[in-house]
DNA sequence: AAAAAGTTAGTGAATATTCACTAGCTTTAT
DNA sequence: ATAAAGCTAGTGAATATTCACTAACTTTTT
């Protein structure tokens, strides 16, 4: 709920942390590597945060907040939900792409274990998401330009799982194909795929 | 490729470590643990597998093989696409509702990690599902029940992800809703989204 | 001067794995 | 038939390694 509101040096952490993630996954992200990540001894990471657990929702958090304000300020309200919809997706792809390691973040649940703190900052994000996308769709359909053949929440998931299992195939691929071209296919095909029948 | 046929201790010890993921997680899959839902020491784990890793290995190659299985039996081609492909799906329902550890080894990365083996064993199973679901997807658009208006391939992409995320999100919520009830309705959805535009 | 940020050098707990050894069963040799 | 040899599946102890984390000291910044 709460913003914290990081320091530099812990914003400095939290990246170091994504590039362990993208770089090694979950299992690699450890103190120890991220205090050599950072150039300096493991006991200094606790300089600026309190556990490992700390880090890791701190991280999750920032990647939230991060989240809210690019949709708040790419959805415009004068614009048709369609290219709204559209530019929210594309620029998540723009996002990820230059910062893969949160695919890892997101799209982990290793991270999660036991910690129920973890778990709840990864449904944060997932409920930013969804409260975005959800009010886009369900314009779309009452101006009809979206099917309404299903329920607006029901199409929602269908795009988010879409474009998660995306984002998961661009991981396990690690990285290596472009994930912009393959997003902005994706994107144009759930476009065509949400249209109303009669025009 | 090749298919080991796992003895009967082996396949007891598969059943055991689906049992600890289930109940405990990713982390929770230790030796020890599993020794323990054994009721033996952890040394004799490796009586019937060389490591861990092989454990882990062989669970996923098991349930490739079981839903490879299930899938040829329930697909029957003198049926139509839509009615073949409700079946798979209410085939995976019903596999899973009553296996749940096994969401957690398909959706997990955490057991991935570092491992290649692990990895590739994980991209065989979506693999199985794929080689099934494609087919079907293709039939349905060349019949005419299904859209054209994008590739049988993105078309199954938008299936499977819509299909993990379900799973995903009844894993986050611990098991706790029915997954059968939440997946027909998703179900009946994916294939209203897929009919085409004229009748 | 004092607070902030770093260091070295540890802690205990957990991890997967290996070791030498054994009880009980089955196969083989005499 | 029976003794010898081998096999299967266990045991408990010990291994090295890794983990998150801490105490006490020193450097740097303000």
């Amino acid at each position: 709920m709460s913003s914290p509101s990081i320091s530099s040096r812990q914003f400095e952490l939290i990246e170091a942390a994504g590039k362990i993630l993208s770089k090694s996954g979950v299992g690699g992200l450890t103190i120890k590597n991220l205090a050599k990540e950072m150039g300096f001894a493991e006991s200094a990471v606790y300089r600026h945060f309190d556990s490992k657990e700390a880090v890791v929702v701190a991280m999750l958090d920032y990647l939230a907040k991060n989240i809210e304000e690019r949709l708040r300020q790419v959805i415009r309200p004068q614009k048709n939900p369609g290219e709204n919809l559209k530019a929210v997706f594309q620029n998540h792809l723009a996002f990820f792409a230059g910062h893969p390691h949160f695919v890892v973040a997101v799209f982990s649940d290793g991270l999660m274990e036991e910690s129920e703190k973890i778990n709840a900052a990864i449904l944060r994000i997932m409920q930013v998401n969804q409260n975005h996308l959800l009010p886009l769709v369900s314009q779309g359909q009452q101006q009809g330009l979206f099917t309404d053949a299903i329920p607006a929440e029901d199409l929602t998931h269908i795009l988010m799982g879409a474009f998660r299992l995306q984002m998961f195939k661009w991981r396990v691929a690690q990285f290596q194909f472009d994930i912009s071209e393959k997003g902005e296919h994706l994107i144009s095909n759930l476009l065509k795929i949400m249209q109303p029948c009669k025009n």
